[in-house]
DNA sequence: GGCGGTTCTCAGCAACCTCTCAGAGTCGGC
DNA sequence: GCCGACTCTGAGAGGTTGCTGAGAACCGCC
């Protein structure tokens, strides 16, 4: 998965941190990344650059993120959006978004998830043509029917066990530490150590590489966790 | 479903929130659509380029719906067209005015309604040829006949089932969230939550699934639902 | 107005998932 | 082989999600 192309993204958040957070982790995912911090310069920047995608928060002090693409879409803007938005409230103001391929996630969410929506939009919109399927070995997970085969039968896996999986296709080949898995996978906001990543690695291989003798998921003592095909 | 070839579409509209959304759902659809505010903007547009198909809002400040259809005749065109209409009165008056195989649609109305009988009107018009068939293992539903068949046995729906189960088969092996679901399949001015899903796939289930060793409704848990044959 | 069918809400229950923790197991360095 | 550090595993508390049945509100139809 992932932007081969580099799509130009705009983000728009007013929280400086979470701001850096997530520029640093699409464009090290290869888009090309603009970020600002308020609804204002979010208009002004998509009305000069515009961009293939843009992510919204949808709190911001001058001009909120529904308000945002109210004007871009009147505008006769086409751009899809995707929102970020807290869980309490607005989930109702949500719906109708949904439709035109945009997409919101809530707050808190992990990086891998942002990300997944955003390639997931793309590709449903047209502009990536990138396939949905990860591979390794007889192991596929096909991201728009969620759904994980190994050797052409179906494994059941719980929502951060996908997540977790999904992660380490797409770096498959390359060491992921405890703190990167965490990262990425877990929301930004959980509190815990590395020990729920051994927790799910041992369900993945009970899952996935059980009765089967080619283990996928490999230890690297000290470093962390990869998935290939030859030990 | 789908309109293969990308027919194209003429889309009047005051409203601005919900002329984008419709606009959003309908090229999603996979139409070419263009977008106008005004019954003049729709005259002219439809000089202009001539598209298979119009969707007309009757209530617009300068040139009303039956107006802008009027005008049309008279200048020899027999596109046809479909109306957006008011509950309250109307409806007679948009009787007569379907008669050449157009249609209209009452506000608040389901996206994935507007989208049938778009479909309905070009395939009864000629200008799509798209089967109105849809197909899952021994599940069939017919949408010109308005059927649903489980086995060869005749299922009785109701409307919202019906509609649901028409969503859900449209997009087959690919896994839709409670929230697209209710865009889709609810009126756009629904106020409740995911909850009402999950007693209709339950209502669908009974009615579909019991009885017969092959589910083809499934759950993805924290993700939405799906239907397929096996898994 | 009464009736059957439909839509929608809600609350209790069941199933599942997440995360923690402690003890057992494993590995590498010396 | 021994030690310390790292990793794996199982059990379980607590939280979340989805399913289901009951019933209230609504509608068109007679």
């Amino acid at each position: 998965m992932g932007a081969m192309t580099g799509e130009r993204l705009l983000l728009a958040d007013d929280d400086d941190n979470l701001r850096s957070m997530l520029e640093a982790a699409l464009r090290h995912h290869g888009y090309d990344v603009t970020a600002v911090a308020s609804g204002r310069e979010a208009l002004a920047a998509a009305g000069e650059s515009s961009p293939d995608l843009i992510v919204l928060d949808v709190m911001m002090p001058d001009l909120d993120g529904f308000e945002v693409c109210r004007r871009l879409r009147t505008e006769g803007s086409r751009v899809p959006v995707v929102f970020l938005t807290a869980r309490d409230a607005t989930e109702d103001k949500v719906r109708g978004l949904t439709l035109g391929g945009d997409d919101y996630v809530v707050k808190p969410f992990s990086l891998d998830e942002l990300v997944a929506r955003t390639d997931a939009v793309l590709r449903r919109t047209g502009a990536q043509k990138d396939g949905s399927v990860l591979r390794c070995a007889d192991l596929e997970l096909d991201d728009d029917a969620h759904r994980v085969t190994r050797g052409g039968s179906d494994v059941n896996l719980s929502p951060t066990e996908y997540n977790l999986l999904r992660f380490l296709l797409a770096n498959q080949g390359r060491v992921l530490s405890k703190a990167q898995i965490l990262d990425h996978v877990w929301n930004y906001d959980f509190g815990g150590d590395g020990g729920i990543v051994e927790t799910y690695i041992g369900y993945l291989r009970k899952k996935l590489d059980n009765g089967d003798d080619v283990r996928l998921i490999h230890t690297i003592r000290g470093v962390g966790y990869v998935v290939r095909e030859q030990g």
